[in-house]
DNA sequence: TTGATATAACGTGTATACAAAAAACAAATG
DNA sequence: CATTTGTTTTTTGTATACACGTTATATCAA
């Protein structure tokens, strides 16, 4: 990857730490300090704290004046919150992509499902987290709205570490691709209430899964 | 208010030209030069910038790397973007409000409805805004959840601007009083479909007549 | 006058310096 | 031994310096 046009820094820490965030190699609780950052990224800690000030808008990130930052805490209440809001715009997400999806968009949905169907077997699951993204991203796209295209990214971003999780069991990853497939039928058929209680039946799978798993994980 | 605890520089900075840009005090497309915010309010480049950063993430500034930081532009596209959104995040406020709402918030809402009456004759606009804000936000709370109180109050203040100018009239704001009335009382009888319709009313009413506003702006 | 090119002025990107708060530690006192 | 107080260290908050890209200006040739 030559490509490498000029990106300020505080970009490029920005989406560093924010993967390392989301894939949970910043732990929550852990404070993120800005010479030690600065050094261990070779960077100055100007654009150290500019991608702070990033994160701590996006919520990755909470502040204590004058004692630093530190990974937000997400709790299960968190959780949920995130997961009601984004049911709610899957939702309506769902209705705009229902009456505005044009044909061009079907097509890429129904390969987007195929690949992701392809890697069923994988164990590659970065490869696969970005199948579920792509396949989702075409319906968010669809809906010409970019605002709810940002959120929708964005709180489904939130959750990475959490569908990953998901992605390790491949009984889910089949019943995935079935729901994909009835969600593109939905759409081309334009068949609104199907394509929500697809939609809905989905997250809340999801829900469901990552609930569990954060009252595991706190045993 | 003599409480004025120590806030960061960047915070200050942040809330002024937020501010300033939703009030339509800095107008889209108006460079913000760091040096010469810097001289204009006091402080040096650092808070500034950062303060920018924030702005920038929030969508209210568009940054274009090397060349500097502009008031972002709103088209009549994205508000509508905003108002879909809002709308859809709205019903679903009205959803939770509806199955979680207390007496006291009950209580309180009827309160904030009675406070908005009696600045039905003001020309107090700050204050008129002040008291349907704080009777929304009653709602909000209700839902019991934070990430959507975020959203909502979010997508609010970027229209600010547009709803100074609807209650400008003071027709729409005896209109106001009743919807506010018939939402308080569909949420006491827990009649979420009411409930549901009223909200959707509430913002139609109002999208219909932001895209009057831009629309007679930009002859 | 027009257009090209050198050059100066300006503004952002990044690094660093300094001040002040917070935390950690040590010594002294009860 | 616990607690308090003073000191040192660490870390953030803010200002400033310098590098470099971008834009505007001026100069000169056609």
């Amino acid at each position: 990857m030559e490509e490498y046009q000029f990106l300020p820094l505080r970009d490029v820490v920005f989406n560093t730490l924010r993967q390392a965030i989301l894939r949970g190699e910043l732990k929550p609780g852990e404070r993120l300090m800005e010479i030690q950052l600065a050094n261990q990224l070779g960077v100055s800690r100007t654009p150290i704290r500019e991608a702070i000030r990033m994160l701590e808008l996006e919520g990755l990130v909470l502040m204590i004046p004058r004692k630093g930052a530190q990974v937000a805490q997400i709790t299960e209440k968190d959780l949920n919150d995130v997961l009601e809001v984004r049911l709610g715009l899957e939702e309506l997400a769902a209705r705009f992509a229902c009456e505005r999806i044009g044909s061009e968009a079907l097509g890429d949905l129904y390969r987007a499902s195929r690949k992701f169907e392809s890697l069923l077997e994988t164990d590659d699951l970065q490869a696969l987290a970005k199948a579920d993204v792509d396949f989702h991203d075409i319906i968010y796209q669809a809906t010409d709205n970019a605002r709810l295209v940002q959120l929708l990214n964005n709180l489904r971003e939130q959750m990475y570490r959490y569908r990953i999780e998901y992605l390790k069991d491949v009984r889910a990853r089949r019943s995935l691709v079935e729901e994909h497939d009835a969600l593109w039928r939905a759409l081309k058929e334009r068949n609104l209430q199907h394509a929500q209680v697809i939609i809905r039946e989905h997250i809340e799978r999801q829900q469901k899964n990552i609930v569990d798993n954060i009252s595991h994980e706190e045993k």
